[in-house]
DNA sequence: ACGAGCGCCTGTCGGC
DNA sequence: TGCCGACAGGCGCTCG
């Protein structure tokens, strides 16, 4: 489910409160409950109730993806795949439904990571590169320029849905905003990645960014049956208007696979390649 | 180097 | 009503 957006929103609500939680800033870890093993990716679940134990979570992080949770000594990594979400409740509620890990904290909190499709995973390790060393560069970071993105793009001969959805070759893109920046960019998301010019390049680069921070100030996107709070659904170009009208020449909105990815784009604002 | 197919899971929705 | 397939915001793996 989460993009980079709907992970920025609840890293934010982690960390400065909100969503109705407050700030997990502070707190310690009295106990933890593991309720479906293969969520804990590293390490085994007894060193993982040993080393979590006892630590104080300092800070929240994210890269692309990932939320960094910072405890004293290490950091708990989370990745929420297609239907994580993590919730601050009073210790005394009752465990969710689908909730497959949890930490006590002190000050009568609990931290749970839900997850229906049981795709997400958590790490507990001191290094974070171990595990986020090979992801792309963050789109909204400022080390992300045109030149360099025109760059990568030529360094590859790939269609460029596939490839904005790589995680090595951009970090924190998905379905959604995938489908979202080729629009405003006007570029077919079949196009092959070193055929693009470098204003092309340009374009899409800008495009991306604005797609992610639209997406973050309307704190994400609430789609299904998961709500997240966020409203940017109500705001999308294409993702899910298949035979609606393009908001930009009104022709309907058409749906193709491409990766085994739902794919939405306007095939008169988004020419197919020669 | 690249794309296709599949596995991992549970739930919802539309068609019959 | 029930059943059944398609589909879902992700990603790692194998295979050709």
């Amino acid at each position: 489910m989460p993009e980079l957006p709907e992970v920025e929103t609840i890293r934010l609500a982690l960390k400065n409160g909100g969503r109705g939680a407050e700030s997990i800033l502070g707190h310690r870890v009295q106990e933890s409950c593991l309720l479906w093993e293969r969520t804990l990716a590293e390490p085994n679940p007894q060193e993982f109730h040993a080393c979590i134990l006892g630590q104080e979570i300092t800070d929240v992080d994210r890269r692309g993806k990932f939320l960094l949770l910072r405890l004293s000594e290490d950091t708990l990594i989370i990745h929420l795949r297609m239907s994580g979400d993590l919730n601050v409740v009073n210790n005394s509620e009752p465990v969710a439904v689908h909730d497959r890990l949890w930490l006590g904290l002190d000050g009568d909190l609990r931290l749970a990571f839900n997850d229906t499709r049981k795709f997400g995973r958590v790490w507990l390790v001191a290094d974070v590169v171990t595990v986020t060393g090979n992801l792309g560069p963050e789109p909204l970071g400022n080390g992300f320029t045109p030149q360099e993105f025109h760059e990568r793009l030529h360094a590859h001969r790939r269609q460029l849905k596939p490839l904005l959805l790589d995680q090595k070759f951009i970090a924190g893109l998905g379905n959604i905003y995938t489908d979202e920046a080729l629009h405003l960019a006007q570029l077919h998301p079949l196009m092959i990645s070193n055929t693009i010019t470098s204003s092309q390049a340009e374009t899409l680069w800008s495009s991306i960014r604005q797609v992610l921070q639209e997406g973050i100030e309307r704190q994400g996107a609430s789609i299904d049956w998961v709500y997240r709070g966020g409203d940017f659904q109500n705001y999308f170009r294409v993702y899910q208007r298949t035979g609606d009208p393009c908001l930009n020449c009104g022709k309907p909105i058409q749906r193709i696979t491409v990766g085994q990815r739902g794919t939405h784009y306007c095939q008169n604002c988004q020419p197919e390649p020669s």
